[in-house]
DNA sequence: CCCATTGTACGAGGAGAGTCGTAGTACCAG
DNA sequence: CTGGTACTACGACTCTCCTCGTACAATGGG
């Protein structure tokens, strides 16, 4: 069972899934970089490096909001070599909140098409 | 259609329906008393008075609660006399964002009844 | 060993949010 | 008109949050 990719020695604090809150997890996708962080996680691939987004902000800024999504426990982190790959908990959350996640990207989706979207 | 209760002069500022935005919707539900109140109105009748929820903070507090639900379009807002009726905008978050409110709470009853309730 | 790449830590500035208390407004019942 | 009820407005306080810049740490390649 050794996975294909070493997880490498650094060590990233995640919520154990029972910790996770509702409350903590609307908080973090009530902002629009997190929320367009997680649209391009759920999208794309279910792994990416923070460099491979293309965000408007600065690094510093944009690992805050990683560290965000990592802590109220929407995303998994774990680093590679110097990068650090990304992926949504969508097993734990959606044990948790049964429905939740797959009705945020969609409201998020609609949201995006209505507004004449990027 | 005149509606059976006169809806009084003073009127509440209520953002359309195309303006209500995702992320103001989960801002405004990812605090704790806000969510305590949405659950209220969604469960027990759809019309209730501000002084019908026995919150922990100061009246000053609730009105302020209240105010955010409105103005990011989780609730509508109505004078009956001195009273003021809150009820969910069902229709119109279910229109912008199909199954999200049943997940919302649904995911808060789970949260609740696994944290052992109150 | 040196260095480029990737991401972090820390501090700071500015804006916003939750809470309260006090004073005030709007409505209804006498 | 008087009084009571229901809610609001405003300012203040405290915290948190988003953002940035600079300086730093960990990894892998030559």
């Amino acid at each position: 069972m050794t996975p294909a990719i070493a997880p490498s020695s650094r060590a990233l604090p995640h919520p154990a899934r029972e910790e996770i809150r509702l409350e903590s997890v609307l908080h973090a996708l009530s902002d629009p970089m997190r929320l367009r962080i997680v649209r391009e996680l759920a999208g794309d691939a279910d792994e990416l490096t923070c460099s491979q987004f293309d965000l408007p902000v600065t690094k510093s800024t944009t690992t805050h909001h990683f560290r965000v999504l990592r802590e109220s426990g929407v995303i998994r982190q774990i680093y590679r070599g110097t990068a650090k790959l990304n992926g949504l908990r969508r097993d734990d959350l959606d044990d948790l909140f049964p429905g939740l996640l797959d009705a945020l990207l969609g409201a998020a989706a609609r949201q995006s098409a209505r507004l004449g979207e990027g």
